[in-house]
DNA sequence: TGTATATCTTGG
DNA sequence: GCCCCCCAAGATATACA
């Protein structure tokens, strides 16, 4: 099965489809009940004695579309003795399945069975005695499914792939059937969802529900994969039933269950539990398999309502659960009459109504003033009911109360760390410490949100839905491997796939993270799991990748590369993970190559003609490698300026020796938007050219609107690289005098210069440069730092600017300045150069003026601004600006 | 003090 | 056949300046 899709996402709005829901599952579930009542009927009425019961030993299992149909088939087989059945309940042993074809999925699930035309029927009844099988069989001889032979092979008894041989397939089949695979694509593919389609609603919604109280429910379906695979069976409906991949029906097996109804739960199993255990806490347990399409049609029926009801947010937790802001939804209902409680109750029953209408599914929903007081409404709902919790008095005594596990953010690590050291296991008992206590037990962060708890209070703002930032792909179940061989196939197997999902949300990336599990040393051989992976041992190694990729080869390349440095037996091996970061959308990067290309011949036209050479200004050596990992399209544009007459190849091992041409003068865009660690190896290699060059652009050089557009991490990185260049040049003085060159350049020199030219040169190289070259190197070290105080001295300034610089301003003009300039980029960050003018400018305030309180309370303002924006470059540069006010006034503790 | 990466924790 | 123990985000820890 390919993996979970949720391509065709509801991309309804209120208004045009609302009420619509494309879903007959109302009727369905109606349908079901009839068919499975109207069998019963055939069964207990049509047995005739004066035929001879030929099929007293069959029980029958009638799939799909036949003809004769499926009734008429019934009323054949039980006339006749026979038991014929149109729903499988899991385990009931069937003997014959009647299908005129079947899917590849079904042809594996029926492979004990014998499969046989419905003619086998008609003609046995004709009989008067069981004919054989063999003419009827739709599965030839050879083990091929012969009506599915013209399009496809079906591998009747294929032994599983395995691993280290067959690693695309066992790659592909391990996905297929992992529901936690299924869980976590489906919330990405929710979240990716719901991240445009929130913005559109916030814009005008965001205003009017923040001053109003937020009122959240919190949604849940019941049991849901239990629930969903029971509709299919539901004559199992009232015993306990669980959700597993296993299909034996005794033994101590290893299988998970992902779900179980609520009668098994009264016997004290739970999701996750191995099926073995839950065997002997019930013995009478039915087992349902999975149904991952049935589900995802119930999460939509769910995400399809929600969207139609205009809700003012959505935060999808799961395929099965999600997150909604309803405010608006229920202010508008109040009125002399109805109460915002009452607004409340009736939203949760009316969402409860139409979800068991449209799934046959039940939910349960909780409502609080924010998500910490829906999630325990939720819990206290469970099952099929709500409860609103929106007074002071039922949200203290309901908070209280609650165990400390069952909180969100409250696993079993902090709810120990909890108990052990500060004896508390419920909310009142953390109610007796300060924050200061809290936070030294369980950190900060932690700290600070135990302590909100406390108090009825949780800043989770489900309106932010953050950009991706990793992409990754782990197997820890069937990795056994003989040989380092084998551990190649399938590393270049998962390379695919991690390629794959990146290409399928058009993203590239930059950073590499390999994740090796290793047997425990006192861990058995083989796991209590079936192929699990055990007790291990992680280890992580990560590696820049020296440019934005998606490609498969390019990646395996290093992700290998990282796996032989672990060095670990493939006997070991028991699980793998890789992990891409430092992300871009491949349209930012199609954008800015275009436009970055524009540039070029635009600066080629104004700069270079009057220098007399249409070609590069100062050509020079660079290493090959450096260069063979940069995008191929700037390569290309290297290569063009240089006029290197061959061209590189890609694979850089071959030719790593061989040095060629590379211009100096690289445009500053472009260097600006590579990843961090190429701008380092040009810088590195320009430096020990010890030629002028300035390898980061000026700020001024800079075009904001293309800055903008490039992604969050990116633009945060570069603001960081002009940040340590200031630093620099505040350093310099202190510097100045260890850089006199006599015979030597001492080690502690060398220290100091290394940050100005790149990291990765190392000391043994540099020594062994020509001493010319090293003085020279020095002095441009020295020459790149006075240019850039120049540049910090004269920012480019615009009429904004000179107006805030010029003017004398007032308290409110200054906060006026700063809401217009926080308005006109909310969104996509603060701009560098207008942050430095006001640095500039509330340190004259604070410096020149001695006015302290426009500066702070301009700060303040700007942090009360951003307060709840998702863009964490605004966080950083209030932090910044924080930062200069505290300098300036000597003063910690104002922010 | 901060930044960058490694590791742990959470949730369904 | 057993069985399909994923994946992303956030916080803290750690290393280094
Ligand atoms: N260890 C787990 C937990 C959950 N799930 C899957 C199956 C569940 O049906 C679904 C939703 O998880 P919930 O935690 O919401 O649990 P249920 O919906 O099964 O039950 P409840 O009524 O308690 O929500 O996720 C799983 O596969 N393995």
């Amino acid at each position: 099965m390919a993996p979970p899709k949720i391509s065709d996402w509801t991309k309804a709005k209120n208004g045009t489809n609302a009420n619509k829901s494309p879903l007959k599952f109302d009727d369905f579930g109606i349908y079901m009940r009839h068919k499975q009542s109207k069998l019963v009927e055939i069964c207990k009425d049509k047995v005739d004695n004066a035929l001879p019961q030929i099929f007293k030993d069959c029980i029958c299992y009638i799939n799909g579309y036949t003809s004769p149909d499926p009734r008429e088939l019934a009323e054949i087989i039980s006339s006749r003795g026979g038991v014929s059945i149109q729903f499988l309940n899991g385990k009931t042993a069937v003997t014959h399945i009647i299908a005129t074809q079947l899917t590849p999925r079904k042809m594996e699930e029926f492979r004990k069975c014998k499969v046989v035309k419905p003619q086998w029927v008609v003609d046995s009844a004709a009989a008067g005695k069981l004919l054989p099988i063999f003419d009827y069989s739709i599965i030839d001889l050879a083990g091929n499914n012969m009506t599915l032979k013209l399009t496809k092979p079906v591998q009747m008894k294929q032994p599983p792939h395995k691993a280290g041989q067959d690693s695309d397939n066992f790659i592909l089949q391990f996905y297929a059937k992992s529901r936690l695979h299924h869980l976590s694509t489906w919330k990405s593919e929710l979240k990716h969802h719901f991240q445009s389609h929130v913005t559109e609603y916030m814009t005008q919604k965001a205003s009017s529900s923040q001053k109003d109280r937020q009122i959240i429910a919190h949604i849940d379906f019941d049991c849901f994969f239990a629930s969903v695979s029971l509709l299919k069976f539901p004559h199992l409906a009232q015993k306990p039933v669980c959700v597993t991949n296993s299909t034996s029906t005794t033994g101590n097996s290893s299988a998970d269950i992902a779900s179980c109804n609520y009668i098994a739960r009264e016997y004290g199993i739970t999701n996750g539990m191995w099926l073995g255990k839950a065997r002997q806490l019930c013995p009478d347990l039915q087992c349902l398999s999975y149904d991952f399409e049935a589900y995802e049609t119930a999460s939509k029926a769910l995400y399809d309502y929600i969207l139609n009801i205009g809700v003012d947010a959505v935060l999808p937790v799961s395929v099965d659960e999600v997150l909604v802001d309803i405010s608006s939804l229920c202010y508008a209902r109040v009125n002399g009459e109805v109460s915002l409680a009452d607004a409340a109750h009736q939203v949760a029953q009316e969402m409860r109504q139409h979800i068991f209408e449209s799934t046959r599914c039940t939910i349960s929903v909780g409502i609080g003033p924010n998500v910490l007081c829906a999630k325990v409404a939720l819990r206290r709902a469970k099952p099929d009911g709500y409860v609103v919790l929106l007074d002071s008095a039922s949200i203290d005594q309901e908070l209280g109360a609650c165990s400390l596990k069952s909180l969100p953010r409250i696993g079993p690590s902090l709810s120990a760390k909890l108990s052990q050291n500060l004896n508390a296991h419920t909310l009142s008992d953390l109610r007796a410490y300060t924050l200061e206590q809290l936070q030294k037990c369980v950190g900060s962060r932690t700290g600070e949100v135990l302590f909100k708890y406390c108090r009825n209070e949780d800043d989770t703002d489900i309106r932010i839905i953050p950009d991706r930032k990793s992409v990754s792909a782990d197997i820890s179940w069937g990795i056994r491997f003989n040989s380092l061989q084998e551990t190649e196939n399938f590393m270049r197997s998962f390379t695919k796939e991690i390629s794959r999902r990146l290409k399928e949300i058009n993203m590239k990336g930059s950073f590499l993270t390999v994740k090796l599990l290793i047997r425990a040393k006192d861990a058995p051989i083989e796991s209590a799991k079936h192929l699990g992976s055990g007790k291990c041992d992680s280890i992580t190694r990560s590696t820049p990748l020296y440019m934005y990729t998606d490609e498969p080869d390019y990646i395996f390349s290093y992700a290998w590369k990282e796996v032989l440095a672990v060095n670990a037996p493939p006997e070991e091996l028991r699980g793998i993970g890789l992990q891409i970061t430092k992300l871009v959308h491949q349209d930012y990067e199609d954008k800015q190559q275009r436009l970055n290309f524009a540039l070029l011949e635009e600066k080629g036209k104004n700069n270079k003609r009057k220098s007399g050479s249409d070609d590069c200004d100062i050509p020079s050596q660079i290493d090959l490698a450096v260069l063979s990992q940069l995008p191929p399209s700037l390569q290309e544009e290297i290569r063009k300026r240089i006029r290197l007459g061959k061209v590189v190849d890609a694979g850089h091992k071959e030719i790593e020796d061989s040095p060629i041409q590379v211009p100096s003068q690289i445009d500053p865009l472009v260097v600006a938007q590579l990843p961090h660690e190429i701008r380092k190896a040009i810088e590195k290699d320009i430096a020990t050219r010890g030629e002028k060059c300035d390898v980061l652009p000026r700020l001024s050089q800079v075009d904001q609107e293309v800055f903008d557009a490039l992604p969050e991490h990116i633009r945060q990185e570069i603001m960081n690289e002009y940040d340590r260049e200031e630093k620099e040049v505040e350093n310099e003085k202190e510097m100045a005098a260890d850089t006199e060159i006599n015979d030597e350049v001492t080690l502690s020199q060398w220290t100091i210069l290394k940050e100005g030219l790149g990291e990765n040169i190392s000391w043994e190289i540099f020594i062994t440069l020509p001493k010319s070259v090293q003085v020279q190197t020095i002095c441009e070290h020295h020459e790149l730092k006075k240019r850039h105080k120049a540049v910090g001295q004269k920012p480019g300034m615009r009429d904004t600017f000179a107006k805030l610089k010029g003017m004398r301003m007032n308290e409110d003009d200054f906060d006026n300045f700063l809401s217009g300039w926080v308005e006109a980029r909310k969104d996509i960050g603060p701009d560098y150069e207008t942050e430095k003018v006001i640095g500039k400018y509330i340190s004259d305030l604070i410096d020149i003026e001695g006015n302290r309180s426009t500066a702070i309370n301009g700060v303040k303002w700007l942090d009360i601004l951003l307060k709840g924006c998702g863009n964490q470059l605004w966080h950083t540069t209030i932090k910044r600006l924080q930062r200069t006010v505290i300098d300036k006034t000597g003063c910690e503790v104002i922010f």
